[in-house]
DNA sequence: GCCGTTTTCGGCCCGACTGTTTTCAGTCG
């Protein structure tokens, strides 16, 4: 049976991530640091029960696994504990290394200042940064340190903040664990669901809400709601339990993302979601039109005087108010309340293939024929193989002569595997320095779909690199548009009015990156670009098969966009699409 | 610490960029 997301192996990726952590800390030999992070990226998107591999000894199948880790792997899975972990973090204070999550601060600068200026937290690294000491370290100056500060700005920002690609999973895990606990109720129509951000679909999320019904009860005597509640701060990865009673439980979960569930009854069900849901000034604007119609809204219905109208139905809160039912997704104030109809969004299952994928040939985990079967079994139509093209040296780039050899396997696992596999290439836009594509036009020509990426941290303005892919006659798509990193750092520099308009007047469609730290476009960027015609895609950008599940965050983030199926490049046919191919720069 | 149609030892992770220097150290992808 497979555990849960295979948490042992992420636990597992999690402390060989903070092994490599802390041997940069202290300046090991590189290929040790690479070596654990190899090992932690793979488990963290393992396919397989990694105990099962463990118990059939199959451990040094997983490539990136030896002999030093499968014994640290061996020993985690029979005692719990691992020495070298132990050994690796002696003499770190917690909470020290984290700071190399900041932007420009890394493990030689992080040592400096601990070793000279006792920089242990990030209160004390902020300290330093005022007081100027920082600035006067060996190889330090005004300029590195301005860049630590902004770092350390986006680093404090998102702290708090959880990523929808953990918090959704998160979510998954404590729903299915308070459904365990429950008893089917004697009456039907019992609900759970979470509200909040994460029913919008945001990027980050605060904290997480969740609403359900008294009707989840547990087996046994007493209250309802205590009982549920009493379950869920029961939950296994709790690590405090801040309040707990009839109505309301708030834990906190792996000593960071804070939980709340709220027990409301069956006939407030759809108010209280509606209210929970937000967002803040969606709901005040409901709120004052109620008010002009002499009701009142609250998280247990609308009311006229003291009699309730509604509330069992989160719909009948819209349409008491004379409103269309307006999708969680648009619930931001963005002109979503004044809409006589609503946009037919998008839907979770319109997509029909997925035209951004790496497999082992660049820096994927799985083969071609992993992916194409994985794909399959999503009911994909279609997938497109797009690997990094040869200036992409760190990210196992390949160049012509393998990318033949590629070509011929696609072509053969086609034919296995009875799914269309666009033949792709994710082609590196280079600096404006080194003028033009990593690929000549001759070798362009033979692939169906060519994704023009930017890479490089440059700091040179991106606009007119990425502007000049779009008008290559063989350019289809341009993936992630701003290159930023939700968690780590801002795009690179780019003027993206101009590259949308450029993409507009090229036919070139432009990505949603669904990996949950870029989701770029962003979905105000994204409505931009459909504004203008632009052609949206929504590619998972997966190196690994268990990534390519992660389009329904891209797909949350079309939806915030408001876009349609009609905007989107992958939800046509096959043959559409072939068709697009072929004509969109005719 | 991993890996092997060149190897059980000796490669692997390299190049661009920034900001610090006066020839180079550190970060990033």
């Amino acid at each position: 049976m497979k555990n849960r997301e295979n948490e042992v192996a992420k636990q597992l990726a999690n402390i060989f991530n903070k092994i490599a952590d802390a041997l940069e800390f202290k300046s090991e030999i590189p290929f040790k640091i690479i070596a654990y992070r190899k090992a932690a990226r793979v488990l963290n998107d393992l396919t397989e029960d990694i105990e099962v591999l463990w118990e059939e000894n199959k451990l040094r199948t997983i490539p990136g696994v030896g002999e030093g880790i499968a014994k640290k792997i061996d020993e985690y899975l029979k005692t719990g504990k691992m020495r070298k972990y132990e050994e690796a973090l002696k003499n770190i204070p917690s909470g020290l290394l984290s700071l190399l999550n900041i932007q420009s601060m890394g493990p030689k600068t992080l040592r400096l200042a601990h070793n000279k200026l006792g920089v242990n937290s990030k209160g004390d690294l902020e300290k330093v940064i005022e007081d100027g000491s920082l600035a006067k370290l060996p190889n330090m100056g005004e300029r590195k340190v301005e860049n630590i500060k902004k770092g350390l700005k986006i680093f404090s920002a998102q702290e708090k903040r959880i990523s929808i690609g953990v918090a959704l999973p998160l979510v998954e895990n404590v729903i299915n664990w308070i459904k365990k606990g429950a008893v089917a109720a004697p009456i039907s129509s019992e609900r759970i669901e979470p509200a909040g951000s994460l029913r919008r679909m945001k990027e980050t999320i605060g904290d997480i809400d969740i609403l359900c019904t008294p009707t989840y009860h547990l087996s046994g005597r007493g209250k309802n709601g205590t009982k549920i509640i009493e379950h869920f701060t029961n939950f296994p990865e709790t690590s405090r339990i801040l309040a707990k009673g009839e109505t309301k439980g708030s834990i906190i979960v792996n000593q960071r993302y804070q939980i709340d569930l709220r027990v409301v009854k069956e006939e407030c069900f759809g108010a209280a979601l509606q209210y929970f849901t937000g967002s803040k000034s969606h709901n005040i604007k409901l709120r004052s039109i109620a008010k002009e119609k002499g009701l009142k809204i609250s998280e247990y219905g609308v009311f006229d005087g003291a009699k309730k109208i509604a509330g069992e139905k989160e719909e009948e809160v819209y349409s008491i108010l004379g409103l269309p039912y307006i999708p969680p997704e648009l619930r931001e104030d963005r002109g979503e309340i004044e809409l006589k109809t609503i946009p037919e969004l998008i839907n979770y299952g319109d997509i029909k293939g997925d035209l951004h994928i790496h497999s082992r040939y660049s820096d994927g985990q799985n083969s071609i024929k992993e992916i194409a079967e994985f794909a399959k079994n999503m009911d994909y139509e279609y997938i497109a193989i797009t690997e990094h093209s040869k200036s992409a040296k760190y990210a196992g780039g390949i160049d012509e002569k393998i990318l033949e050899q590629e070509i011929e396997e696609i072509e053969q696992v086609e034919k296995e595997c009875g799914i269309r596999i666009f033949k792709g290439i994710e082609l590196e836009i280079l600096n404006p320095l080194a003028n033009g594509l990593d690929f000549d036009d001759k070798i362009l020509e033979k692939l169906d779909i060519v994704i023009g990426a930017v890479h490089t941290s440059s700091k040179k303005d991106m606009t007119e690199a990425i502007c000049a892919a779009c008008c290559n006659s063989n350019v289809d798509i341009i993936a992630h548009p701003t290159g930023r990193l939700i968690s780590r750092r801002e795009g690179y520099k780019i003027d993206i009015s101009k590259v949308i308009e450029k993409a507009a007047s090229t036919n070139t469609a432009l990505e949603i990156n669904a990996y949950y730290d870029r989701l770029d476009l962003s979905d105000i960027n994204a409505r931009k670009a459909k504004e203008n015609g632009v052609k949206i895609v929504i590619n998972s950008d997966a190196h690994s098969t268990v990534m390519l599940k992660s389009m329904r965050f891209g797909i949350g983030v079309a939806r915030r966009a408001w876009l349609s199926k009609g905007d989107i490049l992958n939800t046509l046919s096959v043959e559409e699409l072939e068709d697009w191919f072929k004509n969109h720069k005719r």
